[in-house]
DNA sequence: GACCAGGTCCTTG
DNA sequence: CAAGGACATGGT
């Protein structure tokens, strides 16, 4: 299943401040409209955890308007920003512990589920961990693969050689692959060719 | 106007 | 534990 139709993939080239940042905007939403964000906060001087746990709420909320449910988004950033420095004091020290340990963290800040943190992870701090989203978990259960996103992440790893740079253009690949193919929701309606070559 | 987007949390049964 | 609703703007 080598799909290299469409090439190298670069996503969330930033920082790891402006990835974790896009991960939890892009929370059910568009990355083009992300995207825009992204530059309002950049214009702004906001794409850091320091800048977004100092800056006000009301203003954190406005410029990221762009990417819908704004407001629980604003609370979102504002608790990781606050966990990075309280907990780490700021990215350099993050960047220095074991990829469970972050994990475990990680997931334990509200708004932050198993995707954004292994988003995070694997393009942000360039760790080999493998991320399910829905386009994922849809295409293995049209290709008969019927289990839970931690099964298949294991599986995923399992088979994968253990690279983050390979993880991050699997699921980039998988990704768009699922835009091009898949109907919605709806596994029946699919138009998903062959699995091969 | 209807439907959906690279989820997560909270409430119910 | 599974299912359903809430969150909200922008594009087709």
């Amino acid at each position: 299943m080598l799909k290299r139709k469409y090439g190298k993939i670069e996503w969330w080239r930033g920082t790891t401040d402006e990835v974790m940042i896009g991960a939890i905007l892009t929370q059910q939403t568009r990355w083009e409209n992300v995207e825009k964000a992204i530059h309002r906060l950049r214009k702004q001087n906001l794409c850091s955890m320091a800048a977004i746990d100092s800056t006000e709420w009301n203003n954190l909320e406005k410029t990221i308007k762009s990417t819908g449910f704004y407001r629980i988004k604003a609370a979102r950033l504002k608790s990781l920003a606050s966990h990075v420095l309280e907990r780490y004091g700021g990215i350099e020290r993050m960047a220095q512990q074991s990829t469970n340990n972050l994990r475990e963290n990680l997931l334990g800040v509200y708004g932050i589920g198993e995707e954004t943190a292994d988003s995070i992870l694997c393009y942000g701090f360039s760790r080999p961990c493998f991320v399910i989203d829905a386009y994922t978990k849809q295409i293995c259960r049209c290709a008969g693969a019927t289990m839970e996103s931690s099964a298949l992440k294991t599986e995923f790893e399992k088979v994968l050689p253990q690279d983050f740079a390979v993880y991050q253009q699997v699921h980039a690949h998988i990704v768009e692959y699922a835009k091009e193919y898949c109907v919605k929701k709806r596994c029946n309606e699919c138009k998903i060719p062959t699995l091969n070559g």
